[in-house]
DNA sequence: GTCTATATACGGATAGAC
DNA sequence: GTCTATCCGTATATAGAC
């Protein structure tokens, strides 16, 4: 799947992501139209993530919140009941994102090369789209209150898991060398996250998403692969 | 350099940080004896790290840090103006010592396979010894007044410009294959700062430094090398 | 030099009008 | 549903005693 094709079947999904955070807090949001809660939702969470990825989540004030969504703080309080609480809506969200997309792009490839590559493209290109996301859950991990933080523990393991099993089926079917699995993983993870945490860089330099994809996956063939890397995508 | 040795020479040039920083910060540190100020701004120095690492330089208030130091309210003001100064402070120090410590690290050294060697060991020695000092820089980097973050940048770009220029003699001189070296080098920068971002992890999993140094260095190795990678000590 | 006590401002959250 | 006005706790920073 090209970046081009991500994209756009991305973006019709987005909508029903913020229909399923509305279900998940309905006890809590006060208001009733659904038309109007998700506009507000989308306005509350982009202004959320622009302003705490500028400053961090502890130090943008309700008052802040209320100027860039262009609603009151009463209004705003209709949709939750806490500051803390509007991190653990976003952290929902993100979670079950990346969880669903990461398992759909290599439910279809069997060779663990095909499926490295759709698994490194599905990372980098949903990184890419949802940039701000991914960025504030990573800077922000730390100051979730206990139980979500052991919910972004266990969704980063899941992710460096699914790339483990990735390269021990192919270590296992001979297709890659013996190397120790976790820690390639581990180190792709570095570099996967690195597209999103260090952006600006990237797009100063003019790398683009597919060329880093395919870098990262020459590096990682280079390492691992008993032949070159052919581009699956 | 082993890490152990390593470990020794570092901790004697610690405290002529600290003096450095008396130093540049004359003018506002009200406390006369040279002792005291010294052993009270490791102090503070140390609490700011270990409170702002757990829930951010943001919501740690000047009453937690002195609890945390022992120090009264008054007493903390007497050693800086504002608690964004103990920011500046921090961030002066911990530039001024990568600089140094990866200068030395490879002046010795001139061949790029071994060059590369010593600037990754002593990068991950480095980050090792002063884990929560990296940590806070690389995670309160965004929250410095903009004069103080175009000096974090400049150090950012001074070290990856660093393994930049390793690599390319590299290839200059046939040692290494042709490979886009800045991307390299980024890509190896994002797996050296995973080291001191997700140390918990690494330590669960009994993963040493030298382990791991070994590892990126046969990472990079096998993607830039045209022979396989000796250990360099 | 360090303490306690306090000035002053700003934060999150809510009540009640419309 | 959304607004304005306000409560009240907590934050930074400082004054002044010892």
């Amino acid at each position: 799947m090209t970046f081009a094709e991500f994209q756009k079947h991305i973006r019709t999904s987005q909508k029903d992501f913020y229909r399923e955070t509305l279900a998940n807090h309905r006890d809590v949001i006060r208001v009733k139209k659904e038309g109007k809660v998700l506009v507000n939702l989308e306005k509350i969470f982009g202004a959320t993530l622009k302003l705490s990825n500028q400053k961090g989540f502890a130090a943008m004030s309700m008052r802040d919140l209320s100027r860039e969504t262009g609603l009151s703080m009463g209004a705003l309080y209709s949709y939750f009941n806490s500051k803390d609480e509007i991190l653990s809506m976003l952290q929902e969200q993100q979670r079950a994102f990346t969880k669903k997309f990461l398992e759909e792009a290599i439910e279809g490839e069997q060779a663990p090369r095909k499926k490295l590559g759709a698994a490194v493209r599905a990372h980098l290109y949903l990184s890419e789209v949802m940039q701000a996301w991914f960025y504030f859950s990573y800077m922000e991990a730390k100051n979730l209150p206990d139980a979500e933080k052991s919910s972004a523990v266990k969704s980063e393991r899941f992710t460096e898991r699914l790339f483990t099993d990735i390269l021990e089926s192919g270590r296992e079917c001979g297709e890659f060398h013996q190397v120790d699995c976790r820690l390639t993983a581990s180190c792709l993870k570095a570099m996967l996250q690195d597209w999103y945490l260090k952006r600006g860089k990237y797009a100063s330099r003019g790398v683009t998403v597919e060329r880093y994809a395919q870098f990262l996956l020459e590096m990682i063939e280079s390492f691992v692969g008993r032949q070159s890397y052919e581009n699956s995508g």
